[in-house]
DNA sequence: GAGTGGTCTAGACCACCTG
DNA sequence: AGGTGGTCTAGACCACTCG
């Protein structure tokens, strides 16, 4: 397997956006240049900005360049917003539920296909804290194919998909998403610090991967102090 | 201004799926069909299929072909699903506050540029009736930039974005939301058809148009009988 | 083996922006 | 005027899918 050229590209100027080489506003190399420093044609270079364009990391600007643009307060593939100006989040994560494989369960919120069901899933849970706060439960839902080894996994800095990217070659190809408001339940409302019957967010996610399988994922967020941004 | 290729066959194949000339499930010709169909090159012919695939028109298989997606229940840019099983949503809009030209206000959502500030605001309010059943309350905040006498306009197809794009050839190209539970006043309950302190999203949209402007929108959705897809 | 989309080359001209 | 991104050409080889 040969990662390819834009690929390569597109990874290396997203680990220099992300650890912060290249900062919020600052102009990346033009067109020209990168294709002059890797040795590969305008195209190829243009294949890998469009990429960085469509995730958010840059924008680009015709006769000016391409900027780094803003994707501070994310946390993998969530994003959150502050309701008090610009204030910048700190972002962690505390386990619930260990990873455990079992059945799917027979009212599954996403129709699932026959081998996800033969295969089994693949659980785990978690709370997002927003600067130490208990803000979203997170369950997710793995399909039990190509994972071995998946519940002894120690995961990579704590990121479900950082882990799976590097031990797994799993990426996130694309995210559908299902939207809901509804009343929290005691042991959610527990967890977050909320009243029972208070009204959270309830998201049911979709990810597409380079697999040709999905991850699937249960979000409750208590909304009262940060926004999901998405 | 001329519309470049890959535009004009983009447009050209959005038609042909929004119109149901291509159903879902369908594949549409190959890119070395279309390019040869079109007179142009096959890098062309992508530069339109990655835009379909990027808006969810499309998804491309390798080895395979092009396949229309299911884009059912969509209304503008919103899309909502059903908590029955599949059933086909029929989605109308009925207007609560006609198009007029306002100062912005004081503590809006989102930052307004000094341009925006000063040009003014036109804004609208709808209501967005799923099967006949008042379920979003959709507020448009337009900067009255380059839009001579939207307040006018009857609206093509009852479709503010329809009416932009075809009378002002503003298109929108993203849109970033920020999402939101909270308990209804007692003027959305009301239209709503929901209890006071029942609880209803609330998501806050800034598109993106090819005019270097902003369209915002303030949605309040009762997510009891349907969610919102995004 | 024939057809599909995925990647890539080495050029070209254009509109836009800035000094 | 010189640099930037936007569009476009006319080829090429590859991996994948299917009959």
């Amino acid at each position: 397997m040969h990662t390819p050229q834009y690929k390569q590209l597109y990874e290396s100027l997203r680990h220099q956006i992300t650890t912060g080489i290249y900062k919020e506003g600052d102009m990346i190399p033009s067109e020209n240049e990168l294709a002059t420093l890797h040795q590969i044609t305008r195209m190829t270079v243009r294949q890998a900005l469009d990429d960085l364009v469509n995730e958010g990391y840059i924008c680009k600007r015709k006769g000016k360049g391409s900027f780094v643009q803003s994707r501070k307060n994310a946390f993998g593939t969530l994003q959150f917003r502050s309701k008090e100006a610009t204030e910048t989040l700190a972002l962690t994560n505390r386990t619930l539920k260990k990873p455990s494989i079992h059945e799917w369960e027979p009212s599954f919120f996403y129709d699932i296909t026959e081998e996800e069901r033969r295969a089994g899933c693949i659980s785990l849970k978690r709370v997002i804290l927003i600067n130490d706060k208990a803000s979203v439960v997170e369950h997710l839902y793995l399909p039990n194919i190509h994972l071995p080894g998946f519940t002894m996994t120690t995961f990579i800095n704590d990121s479900v998909f950082e882990t799976l990217q590097q031990a797994y070659h799993l990426e996130i190809t694309g995210c559908e998403q299902v939207v809901n408001a509804i009343r929290a339940d005691g042991e959610v409302a527990f967890i977050l610090g909320l009243e029972e019957d208070d009204p959270i967010l309830e998201v049911f996610r979709r990810y597409s991967t380079n697999h040709d399988t999905f991850i699937y994922s249960k979000l409750l967020c208590n909304t009262k102090h940060f926004a999901l941004i998405s």
